[in-house]
DNA sequence: TATGACCTTCGAGTGCACTCCAAGCAAGCG
DNA sequence: CGCTTGCTTGGAGTGCACTCGAAGGTCATA
């Protein structure tokens, strides 16, 4: 389906594995015109391997890949698109199994629409209370570095670990 | 393994392990009084096995834990404050070398509050980073389940909250 | 005093998500 | 032509965070 205008932090999260280099969104443009990628270019793309991408392949997380005449990989925009959708997926926690038993509703066509809702409609939950979660984290820690931050200007506070 | 005599602190800790619900606050009340609790009351106040409890101490991302006169441990309050702050981290995504490092430091003194609180500094980015990228991820989420429902009553509502 | 739940240790096993390897084919370049 | 680079495959290896097993000790209750 569509794509997103969603962000760099994608590529740049991705980035940070392999590179230390954080600073500039490496963004890599979309090599946009032909819909014919290599698969070092949709792992630069990415931010994936070569390996991880044939991985997704032989899983049954991606449809066979159209192939040269030679036999090797080319991308389409739409096989980005879905990449996108499964990095997205992934950042939830979501288990590729899951992914791939998506994938595999996708493939059946329109009379999953209802099972792919649901499955979609349980990931969402999680999400929202993956950043409850992650809120009431946040609370935590900055109790703590506040802690710290006055042990440092020489306040006296109570022994926290 | 035959302890099906243990019901309760089972089905918890299977619960908590695998569904990420949110909503009632299945809190045990913390049994205070004496401070002194065995591993399974540990690990039935923190869903983490009693396994996973002994791995911690033994990686070393808990102090030696006090034991009892037959050798056996015997966890205090302060060290269930510090599985909590663990388990917070956890969620985060923390890897446990990291939590371990703190760990270390804690147990090193004073003279670290300044690395502490950089690898709090650190945490809480990362965690803001994360909650950012679950927003993005909520949005597709919420695009792709619009899709869906139309689909379903040919044509309807649009999704609020 | 014996049963059985619960504890101890160390070391090995599991599941997930990659990650890499070896052998071999194909294309572009000097 | 040989060299380099990059692709193909199936299968094996890695790292993380647990998770479990085996052998045995302890303790409250019947």
């Amino acid at each position: 389906m569509q794509t997103t205008a969603s962000g760099p932090e994608q590529a740049e999260e991705k980035a940070t594995r392999t590179d230390i280099c954080a600073a500039p969104p490496p963004r890599h443009p979309r090599p946009d015109g032909q819909d014919r990628y290599t698969i070092s270019e949709v792992a630069a793309f990415t931010g994936l391997t070569a390996h991880t991408l044939r991985w997704y392949e032989r899983i049954g997380l991606m449809d066979h890949i159209d192939r040269s005449h030679t036999g090797q990989r080319r991308y389409t925009n739409r096989d980005l698109d879905w990449l996108d959708l499964v990095g997205k997926l992934r950042l939830t926690g979501m288990p590729v199994a899951d992914m791939v038993r998506y994938a595999q509703l996708v493939r059946e066509g329109d009379s999953t629409y209802e099972e792919r809702r649901e499955l979609l409609e349980a990931t969402r939950r999680d999400v929202l209370a993956r950043i409850a979660e992650l809120r009431d984290t946040l609370a935590v820690l900055d109790r703590k570095i506040d802690f710290y931050t006055e042990a440092r200007t020489g306040r006296a506070a109570k022994r926290t670990r």
